[in-house]
DNA sequence: CTATACATGTAACTAGTTACATGATTTA
DNA sequence: TAAATCATGTAACTAGTTACATGTATAG
């Protein structure tokens, strides 16, 4: 399970607490693995029973009391446990796959409205992540460390949004082609 | 949720046991939407108390005795409603870049072996897809309807695993040259 | 006076994984 | 006689989603 290690990591980069954390996950860390803050907070809850964080209570005036958590040395050892360890690559599921798929049990003209949908929301992300990688990465060749990494996540995120808009375009083409066909034939 | 919705196109195009639909999703549909077999037999009773589909015991003699599910006319009716609804794309979450973002903090050799190792089962995955496209899809232009639909799912996989493979090479090729780098300073 | 940011949680539910359990027939 | 195929399940657990709940401070 990779949640508590995105925490680590987020963590390990500085220190915050479980709100801060669930701001992240709505940015840079979120793009390559998703959480609510419900989520974060339970999993907060339980990193803490397994010793790999610790919790400081800071008292403020201008905004509610937090709980600013950093990474003990039992998190370290763990998350540097953890990516020595192998695993297989996720099952795959894609539920616009199983629409595509479905396209003669409903009407094609749903499908096709899915996929121009889909198709905006990638290249949407698609902007998002160029645009971060413009400004925040202007020479990639001169990176190294922790800046190159985060660098190579920002670049599986642009390889991903741009290749589901592709294949996005690639099934629309098909679909249309298809109907067309199919018209002239009636 | 697209299990139910998975299982309904597959016992359309064939009505078939439990059994029978979990070793489809060992092959076809388990390309875009992976379902163990405990997975299928809970969700199958489930869909029955919801009148999806209908259940015919068959007696055998050679093999145990089965029950082999098809698809009632609401189930049809659930299967075109859930393709006419629409979705947002599903939230990316990715252990392999989770693991790149914390290459500091643990060893990077073990992080290189990993993307080795997701690299190479990506290459498989795509030779079988290729293999797939080749013998059941030899003239792409000439598709239409259920097959065209069937062929364009199995793109979808194809882009997916050799983007993946992709960004394992790039990121190979920078984090070693890195290594390298970091190397000749010491 | 309304919305947004800050801040933390619980409860119920849905989805998926892992481990366990059983037993017949066929093939090497 | 060992493994693979056919066939169906339960139980416990892990992970993630959705809905509900509460309250302060600040900016427009």
């Amino acid at each position: 399970m990779a949640l508590e290690h995105a925490i680590l990591v987020s963590l390990e980069e500085r220190s915050g607490s479980g709100y801060e954390l669930a701001r992240r996950f709505d940015k840079s860390i979120g793009y390559f693995w998703a959480a609510s803050h419900q989520q974060i907070y339970r999993t907060l809850k339980r990193m803490v029973e397994l010793g790999w964080v610790s919790a400081d209570h800071v008292t403020q005036s201008e905004a509610p009391d937090k709980k600013v958590y950093r990474v003990s040395a039992a998190g370290r050892d763990e998350l540097a446990r953890w990516i020595a360890e192998s695993t297989e690559p996720a099952a795959f599921r894609n539920d616009l796959s199983v629409k595509v798929r479905a396209a003669s049990y409903g009407d094609v003209d749903d499908v096709l409205a899915e996929l121009v949908h889909h198709r905006r929301r990638h290249l949407e992300r698609l902007d998002v992540y160029r645009a971060i990688e413009k400004h925040d990465f202007p020479d990639p060749a001169r990176l190294s460390g922790q800046s190159l990494h985060q660098y190579l996540v920002l670049r599986g995120g642009i390889r991903a949004e741009q290749g589901l808009a592709d294949w996005c375009d690639e099934v629309l083409d098909a679909l249309r082609r298809d109907q067309g066909r199919t018209k002239d034939r009636s």
